[in-house]
DNA sequence: ATTATATACTAAAACGTTTCAGTAAGTAAG
DNA sequence: CTTACTTACTGAAACGTTTTAGTATATAAT
């Protein structure tokens, strides 16, 4: 059925090693040997089976991306583009990407230890971190090639890709109070995730700087979507002296915030601003328009794979830490822009 | 370094043909020979080398998708989903997902054909089938399982998955004529996708349906994205007798129609009409909100991994064609909704 | 005319599994 | 007490490559 390196070797009638050397492109073949084996493998329609050269080579040129067990998962428009980033770029080196979630009743490091032992990849992409995170943990210790999309808490010895969330919220809080706003909220994720972290940080530098008080009873916490959002900006707009801007560490949040202000007849960019964080594509199309920040998911993609590669191959890593600056862009959610 | 099966025979005193039959459970090992191998296995962290497994086994449990090369694979918002739902279902079943992309210079039949060739992967999943589509052929000339996520022109006797794209559009074409409309207009994509030019059947159907004339002039085909559906709207608008309803195959290109008309000072749902296709998220987000149909991307992608298996087993298939029924969501496009 | 060097090729081993075709020891049947 | 059947186990082959360690021939150097 399938055509092996023998039948190749077969019809041409030199040995299977002469053959694997020829494809191979080993310089003790002479070249019309080659080309005679090269046309022939291809006329016999002849590709490699690729598990019998992992086996021999003891590795494999596939990489893992393991999707989180999260809430995250559903939730997260800006992580179509960032998989294309990275699927591209893996395939342009011809490597391969292995997908995967974790399966009810399996733990995710079992799955990641499973796929390192099955030597089933040879590096993973470690996507959405924690400040505490048991993946990189793993990975460490075992002493395994991975970069993360994300950075942990502590030290961060590990190559990793990384938006500048701090740098990114100060930049949205220096904008609202350029506008005059002194009361600011923030809305944000489960605190275990470090981009949430970071960016709620961020909010807190940002007031300082500016030589406001940080009053902790306008920093809420809640989970990653809409909903979660909208909970929590009406909880903001309950209070005796609520805000009048308010900072979302995502673009979903954000959208959920202004549903809250609208839903109590609020003219979001005039009685209240709103900010969000991600730039996904909604962002552009919402009423009104989403003052946000831009961060680039498909270069980030392509980042965490370049040095991905360079880790498995154990190149030196010049910059194992990527961060990309978010661009404030400002649209109408902060104030409505003259046309 | 890496624990292999001879590791854990050496441990347990027993030959390595023990260990492995004991560890897939076979019948001839006693039963406290299988309790000690397998609590040495997991002591020691063995799991199978998945290249050894499948060079002996002729087989993997890895499925492909390749990302066809088009405009489509950035401006597919639908697409995540059902991927997360492809991804889920497979990794249910013990299935891996290889995800894939065609790289410069390569052509898409090549993928396919490598990636069968050499073995590494079991079967297909087909996205956005075209009328003529040479994958298809090819899969079905090499006798290769695989299944469709859309139909192809002519017979389709392959397993597929697809939305009923003319009983969708035959109900958003009722709806706005039940809305007063008699001047509808259609925008596709290009006609060489299969759903668009299934679209576009229903589109015309559900004139006849209702005994309106079909002007062909009213019926343009333009690219994927909004630009196009923008393009194609002002040209609508430009002619003398412009439509008052406009029909778009998509979301995106529905977005750019409702764009176009604003920038002429229409007020969408109410000097003009809009539908789309698809229901993404935008839809339930965008001003005012699009009128469209719903069709479920996560089920549609578990269904699909589903008849692939059963097709990867040589089981038969009762019915190898799943059509989902598009729903017609009101919003607002096409009249605005008294709250 | 020997020795060294380059060129073109190859047999066999190895990668880590599973499967095939047994065997040995114990028990049951005649 | 042979024959047949279980039960529990195992050595060797095979899957399709690549790599190692060569060999044989022709050419160049001494």
């Amino acid at each position: 059925m399938t055509v092996t390196i023998k039948d190749v070797a077969k019809r041409v009638g030199k040995s299977i090693t002469t053959v694997s050397r020829a494809l191979n492109d080993y310089n003790d073949i002479g070249e019309e040997t080659k080309a005679l084996v090269r046309q022939v493998a291809k006329e016999m329609g002849y590709a490699p089976n690729v598990a019998a050269r992992q086996l021999q080579k003891r590795r494999t040129d596939t990489i893992g991306l393991i999707l989180p067990n999260s809430e995250l998962r559903f939730s997260d428009p800006f992580f179509g583009e960032l998989l294309t980033g990275v699927t591209e770029e893996t395939n342009r080196h011809g490597y391969s990407l292995l997908v995967s979630t974790v399966t009810a009743g399996e733990s995710e490091i079992d799955k990641y230890l499973e796929d390192m032992r099955s030597r089933r990849v040879a590096g993973f992409i470690v996507v959405r971190t924690q400040l505490e995170d048991k993946r990189i943990e793993t990975l460490l210790e075992h002493n395994f090639p991975f970069v993360a999309f994300g950075r942990v808490d502590g030290e961060n010895n590990f190559p990793h890709v990384d938006d500048d969330g701090e740098f990114g919220i100060r930049q949205a809080v220096r904008h609202l109070i350029e506008l005059g706003h002194t009361r600011l909220a923030c809305i944000t994720e489960p605190k275990y995730m470090t981009r949430s972290s970071h960016r709620q940080q961020g909010f807190r530098q940002g007031l300082q700087e500016h030589g406001l008080p940080i009053d902790e009873s306008l920093i809420l916490e809640g989970g990653f979507r809409r909903g979660s959002g909208r909970n929590l900006t009406h909880q903001l707009l309950d209070m005796e002296n609520p805000p009048t801007a308010i900072v979302a560490v995502n673009d979903l949040l954000a959208l959920g915030a202004m549903q809250a202000a609208q839903e109590r007849g609020l003219v979001v960019g005039e009685d209240i601003s709103v900010t969000g964080f991600d730039d996904i594509l909604l962002a552009g199309y919402v009423h009104p328009l989403l003052t946000t920040l831009h961060i680039p998911p498909y270069e980030m993609g392509v980042t965490l794979f370049q040095l991905l590669k360079k880790r498995i191959k154990g190149e030196a890593l010049d910059n194992m830490h990527v961060i990309f600056q978010p661009e404030l862009v400002v649209r109408e959610s902060t104030g409505l822009v003259k046309a």
